[in-house]
DNA sequence: GTAGCCTTGAAT
DNA sequence: ATTCAAGGCTAC
């Protein structure tokens, strides 16, 4: 754990130099993927399409060979196919001289038809997919499932490609290039996080129980959740997988599906796999949020909850946008969703700091209030960063310098959303008094005001939190930073949550193609408004009008020293 | 028994 | 009309 993701926060440890400018465009240089072979089956116009696509084949999971096609239940090649369709239909009983854990791979596929049978089954092909009554040709209940997986997969090599292009859209703030010391900034990080009890970010809206304000938007996700890791008997490949497997082992040696999510990355859905989850979602251990018993979270910060707090509430997790089905949530995502804070506590820090404000004789609605709550915020936001496990894995100077170019947009992005699920962005005090959380009017936007529009876009696209924490993340694991200690980490956990997002978008809004992309679009936007209000309140702190002694003004100044 | 190619036919 | 995942055929 770095300096700001665990342990004591006291200790100020080292403080490099944090602001070295920043990259050009570059970043992202995705991994190569294996997800989108067509891999239709050999026809002419198939075999063209190989050549043109050569870089990108994949591996038939049971053996290694070329795959032809989506046969019973997943793509494999046609040679494991014939066998899966000889062993069923003949219902062949094969038995292994060995210990049963014969390699099957193309060369020796042959020796042992029952480890590959065995194989096959592990991996997920379909017994009854196999027709008793042999007829021929048509479709049969998987004809959905493959198309999806076809979409998904396709969706992912558009999603590869636009996040390239999308780099050099969304650049870095533009003044993040001052060469800057923000050392006393960074200190102040830890002076304001010390003491404070584990609670990152905080609300804007004043409440967590956006019901009341409108029963379409999708539920907040209360800010702590039990994820769970176990597993269901279902017929994906993890879960047929032994216990201590995980994917670059050496079953991937083995001719099994290279990887397709990074070791962290797996989905469950709920029911049977098969039932509508092709490979992409199924190859996974995944989870259905709503079915998935509670478990203790390993890593959560949270205080002063109980468990039965900490638990996921099946009610609100339920469905996106309405929808009464169970999500399927990536790993990686319910792993993020653990390290969420908890909205109640947030809002009860900001309700203090306005409290505390008031008592000491500050106007509800001053900018200088305003700014107080920016400024309590944004140290929930820097706890919430540091209780990211991934987070904590990079480089401290990283941790600096990511923070430190995205803060802004982290709060704006915060108060977007708030505003997007309650409609109305006011705090309410235990007094009855209404704090106006808007910071566009206090800082005189005018007509540069666009941010009614983003967050009306979110809105409208029902953006829920899950999509809403990894925007977050996408936000904060900024591969265009300059001066990256470790540039590479930084790109894998991007792809990581990019793909989570994506396959998250899929399995839970497959009606919407774009809604992936349409996510991504709202990140140039949320950076602009960024940088305006950045030059706005630092233009306020010029003439004299906010206050000096926050770490909201430390990251301001420290940009622009 | 294997595996590459062919035929079929519901879904699109 | 096309697609493509079923089952079928057959040289090896």
């Amino acid at each position: 754990m770095g300096l700001w993701a665990g342990g004591p926060m006291s200790e100020p440890l080292r403080t490099p130099d944090l602001y070295r400018g920043l990259h050009g465009a570059g970043a992202n240089a995705g991994r190569p993927h294996t997800w989108d072979n067509p891999a239709g089956v050999k026809m002419m116009s198939d075999y063209q399409y190989e050549e043109e696509h050569k870089e990108i084949e994949e591996a038939c999971p049971v053996c290694g060979d070329k795959v032809s096609g989506y046969h019973y239940g997943l793509l494999t090649c046609e040679s494991c196919k014939g066998f899966f369709k000889r062993t069923v239909q003949n219902n062949k009983q094969y038995t292994c001289i060995e210990n049963q854990n014969c390699v099957i791979d193309k060369t020796q596929r042959k020796r042992c038809p029952y480890c590959r049978f065995q194989k096959c089954l592990q991996v997920g092909m379909k017994l009854e997919a196999v027709r008793t009554d042999r007829m021929r040709g048509g479709r049969n209940k998987f004809g959905p499932m493959y198309k999806r997986d076809r979409a998904i997969k396709q969706q992912r090599k558009a999603m590869m490609a636009r996040t390239k292009s999308e780099a050099t859209l969304y650049q870095p703030m533009p003044n993040c290039q001052y060469q800057t010391n923000v050392n006393s900034a960074v200190q102040n990080i830890h002076a304001a996080a010390k003491g404070i009890p584990m609670s990152p970010m905080s609300t804007l809206s004043p409440s967590s129980q956006p019901s009341t304000v409108s029963s379409s938007y999708p539920p907040i996700i209360p800010p702590v959740t039990a994820t769970n890791f176990y597993s269901s008997p279902i017929t994906s490949t993890m879960e047929r997988l032994p216990m201590n497997f995980h994917p670059g082992s050496s079953y991937i040696n083995h001719g099994m599906k290279p990887h397709a999510y990074p070791q962290n990355f797996a989905m469950k859905p709920e029911k049977d796999v098969f039932s509508d989850q092709p490979s992409s979602c199924q190859q996974e251990s995944a989870t259905s949020v709503r079915s998935s018993p509670p478990t203790t979270p390993p890593n959560n910060h949270l205080h002063g909850q109980t468990e039965k707090e900490l638990r996921l509430s099946p009610d609100r997790m339920s469905a996106p946008a309405g929808n009464e089905r169970p999500r399927t949530v990536p790993k990686l995502m319910q792993e993020l969703l653990q390290c969420e804070p908890d909205q109640k506590v947030l809002r009860q820090k900001l309700l203090e700091t306005v409290e505390d404000q008031m008592r000491q004789g500050e106007e509800p609605n001053s900018f200088v209030m305003l700014c107080k709550l920016a400024d309590r915020s944004l140290v929930s936001t820097v706890e919430w960063a540091k209780n990211n496990a991934m987070f904590g894995q990079l480089e401290v100077e990283d941790q600096m310098a990511l923070l430190q170019n995205c803060w802004s947009e982290l709060l704006v992005l915060e108060h977007l959303y708030r505003r997007a699920v309650s409609g109305k962005d006011c705090l309410m005090t235990s007094q009855g008094q209404e704090i106006n959380m808007s910071l566009i009017p206090s800082l005189g936007f005018g007509p540069m005001d666009c941010t009614a529009e983003v967050a009306a876009k979110l809105r409208e696209a029902k953006v829920d939190y899950l999509e809403y924490m990894c925007l977050k993340f996408l936000i904060l694991f900024n591969t265009d930073v300059k001066g990256l200690v470790n540039r590479s980490m930084l790109e894998k956990f991007q792809e990581q949550i990019n793909v989570a997002l994506l396959d998250y978008t899929l399995c839970n809004y497959p009606e919407q193609n774009d809604r992936f992309g349409q996510l991504l679009l709202r990140l140039p936007e949320i950076r602009l408004i960024a940088v305006q209000a950045e030059e706005l309140m630092y233009l306020k702190h010029l003439n004299g009008i906010l206050p000096s002694a926050t770490l909201l003004m430390e990251m301001l100044h420290a940009k622009r020293q």
